[in-house]
DNA sequence: CTGCGCGTCAAGAAAGTGTCAAGAAAGACT
DNA sequence: AGTCTTTCTTGACACTTTCTTGACGCGCAG
């Protein structure tokens, strides 16, 4: 069990209030390393560029809403998130929880049960998975924390709804993924929108991406079925 | 999030209290399969029986203290663990915390609130994706995720009816499937498909998957029955 | 020889797919 | 608020693939 990298681990901290920024300083200065972020845009840069093990985020944010910031960081990172606010409704709690969350704490809280609970979210996580913000194969290249998308280096840019479908096929890359799966994942539950939609989006998407549209290389059609992300072995 | 092979999870409650257990049956009754226990022996029984996907742990138990049976537990299975308990003190967080709890929840709490934090610790729990659904045999391999199927190495590429057939005699491979059996599964119950369907579907499979149509190696016809895939023993 | 089950072929019917373009909706900027 | 721009959604159409049906040949048992 015990990967013992003797370093110490890094928490990132997320709030706009000096005080709290320097009470969580002092909590666990002696025990982590830790980074320190203002807002939404700076917390996900931060954790970025120095991939700490865990992030303590405050929902209240200037920039943008804590439930966002997670949203933003599981599209590319498993690190744990223990939220804390100020804010007690269950409403509050859900929303973070089910945007990807581990944890969610209400102020004021002790000390000695944030350690645990961070405890917790590192016995967790402690599987060093080496998964990378950066998809590449076969020409294509997407950056999901730039939400970047490149074709034989050429930056390409897409419309929310063509990222977001490019995103999840991604994310199943070389699997079949169904025409009610991809229409639920990216305009949600209910499913108002048709397979037709979905084919418009496609194509639009294609045009982007691929050099040949008739000839698909990347975004395959499986007749009756769906759609897959074509992956090319590397050896 | 991807949510693809949804068998009801089941979830141990272990209360000593029959009006928790049954409350807690009746807000999670309907989306997971409850199992209950009402002491810490019992549950350990249970767990090691029924091997749950999550335990909802009261701290309040007759024989052993809930903590106890968090360490028990956690000497053999990483079931994720979610204590709840009347006794709000952060010593006694900390303590379940520390012994292998992944969440610790105070009485009263709210049913979507559990319900978050249930989803939450299933996601973490659920991290190894199920990747090997594979069947291999005799030259001929399908792959039900990638929906990918290949002879000897090569990829042929299926319609969906001839996908769905293979797929039915794969799933009972080495066993006779009726006419009426194959023609119910693909076609659905209402049976307007007659046997004269089924054979010329089977006949365009088998210039697809066999080398030599006119002696199948793959799909074995039961004169007057239905279609059998051939298995051979593997050493 | 005749009837029956099985496999093959080919052609029309049906379903699925890709593209274009126009209107609706959403968002940004005065 | 209003205007402008971008993005989303819808409908129409051509095109392709797949499904279904009917015709026919073969082998075999009665």
């Amino acid at each position: 069990m015990s990967t013992l990298s003797d370093l110490p681990l890094k928490i990132l901290v997320v709030d706009d209030e000096r005080p709290i920024r320097r009470f969580l300083n002092a909590s666990l200065g002696n025990r982590y390393t830790i980074l320190e972020a203002e807002n939404g845009g700076e917390a996900i840069q931060i954790a970025a560029l120095n991939r700490p093990d865990l992030i303590i985020l405050d929902l209240g944010l200037p920039d943008m809403d804590g439930t966002e910031v997670t949203r933003r960081l599981r599209e590319w990172t498993d690190v744990p998130v223990i939220v804390i606010s100020v804010r007690d409704s269950e409403q509050d709690k859900v929303a973070a929880l089910d945007a990807g969350a581990d944890d969610y704490l209400t102020k004021p809280f002790g000390t000695s049960e944030l350690l645990a609970r961070i405890r917790v979210a590192l016995r967790r996580s402690n599987k060093p998975e080496t998964e990378s913000a950066v998809y590449q194969n076969n020409g294509l290249s997407v950056n999901f924390i730039k939400r970047e998308v490149l074709v034989n280096e050429r930056p390409v840019t897409l419309t929310p709804t063509e990222y977001n479908i490019l995103k999840i096929l991604v994310n199943h890359a070389g699997k079949v993924l169904t025409h009610q799966q991809l229409i639920r994942e990216v305009w949600g539950g209910n499913y108002e929108a048709d397979a037709h939609l979905l084919r418009v989006n496609i194509s639009n998407l294609r045009h982007k991406i691929e050099s040949d549209p008739l000839r698909p290389q990347h975004i395959i059609t499986e007749p009756g079925v769906g759609y897959r992300l074509k992956e090319i072995e590397k050896i």
